[in-house]
DNA sequence: CGCATACTTGACGTCATTCAAACCGTGTGG
DNA sequence: CCACACGGTTTGAATGACGTCAAGTATGCG
């Protein structure tokens, strides 16, 4: 199935967004559109002909596995978020869906191509590279020093903001995306530890849980404190 | 003072190293150069006209420091490597010298200018870029699952390599380049447990001490297996 | 209803931190 | 030359945070 750009979610968001009408049109003939169900992996660490991929809807992680079995979630992945291993022979990390996902495909030499017909997408791809990478070191920053009750802290904030249309205002309200277990993995925590301290956040009045999923924000500035980064 | 790429001594493995010799010419005319002693900064975080420089000798960390006063260190950058915030209004991490450096640095708008006019250029540093992205998320792997042993033998296995001048193969004798300090905020522990478990490391025969500084790798194999990352 | 999956809660052990003291190499001044 | 102070390092003992093991509580689905 060849992509159908002009209703696409995130035409105006994803790394394409940069390219003129036509360039986009002309990309989007090696394109190929992929759906994958909760679970399913899109390519394993150690593949050699990974595909790059536009997320359009729904939630990936890149994740890898350890000797003993261990997964450990490395980043989230979230609609108009672009994954692909350009460079190296192949790739580092597993990558699966968190939930349904929708995905727009190219093979790596198409991707190659692209980035040499179009230097807007290269440079949109630096940036969100940038991105990635400030956003995978504020999670060392916090995984190196912070307490299991400062990481939790930053991953509802995160969640938060995410959960929100508008970039700098949290929602108050919003779903989970992920389950205990993943949150744990995520945070280098126990499920154990990840629902003693929702707990904990919950009695000193930062949060409130409905349900098993849902959050609610009682005081978002407490939660900032708590979690050891700046302010908003 | 302007550039002097002809003798440079990383020409070949910089990012400008995709450069025709002609283009680099051009970029070397908006480049100065800059000389850092151990201990300056290049830039903090929070400022808002950061430089961008490709480091030709030396070493520098970035670095973040907490509301507490306490750094962390992110990343350090060899020499060939590449330093800069091209896209965010202002830099989120503080780079320093770790050593008495050399850097080569472009003013961001020349930077700016020098992507679009040189896609190869936009290119490369993406691929240097993602590089950086998959450093960060090892030692995230790292300091999320893995005990204080392992971190500090991973990290030794990563100064062997790069204290070798072949890419593939650890040196098996090096001076550390961090102090206790440092390898400690590194890692997310304190010095006593650096301390202590580079003891423990020699004790059970990976490494030799010899003085403060210098490490003799007696067992690379073993140090591998402690530090729970895959073979090289 | 019965079973599975996710989550919560408690008791106990382990490992890194904390606090405190000693150690060593180096430079400074008497 | 020695005394001394200082930064970086080592070592020891006690505390505390998180992990482990194990039991118990929803919630959903056949």
């Amino acid at each position: 199935m060849t992509l159908a750009c002009a209703s696409c979610p995130v035409r105006d968001s994803a790394a394409c967004s940069v390219l003129t009408e036509e360039e986009r049109n002309a990309l989007a003939q090696a394109g190929r559109t992929r759906h994958l169900n909760r679970g399913e992996m899109l390519f394993a660490a150690g593949d050699q002909d990974t595909a790059c991929a536009t997320l359009v809807a729904g939630a990936l992680k890149i994740s890898s596995t350890d000797r003993d079995g261990n997964e450990q979630i490395l980043a989230l992945v979230h609609p108009s978020g672009f994954i692909g291993e350009m460079f190296a022979p192949f790739a580092s990390h597993d990558v699966i869906a968190l939930a349904d996902s929708q995905l727009c495909t190219f093979a790596r030499q198409d991707m190659e191509r692209a980035l040499n017909d179009y230097p807007a997408l290269a440079r949109a791809l630096l940036r969100r590279s940038q991105e990635d990478l400030h956003a995978t070191r504020s999670m060392l920053e916090l995984t190196a020093h912070g307490s299991a009750e400062a990481r939790l802290a930053a991953l509802l904030h995160d969640f938060a903001q995410a959960a929100s249309a508008s970039p700098c205002h949290p929602a108050d309200r919003f779903d989970l995306p992920l389950t205990r277990g993943e949150m744990a993995n995520m945070l280098g925590l126990t499920i154990e530890t990840v629902s003693r301290k929702l707990g904990e956040l919950e009695e000193m009045g930062a949060i409130k849980r409905t349900g098993k999923r849902g959050i609610e924000l009682i005081d978002p500035a407490l939660l900032t404190v708590v979690s050891g980064r700046p302010a908003d």
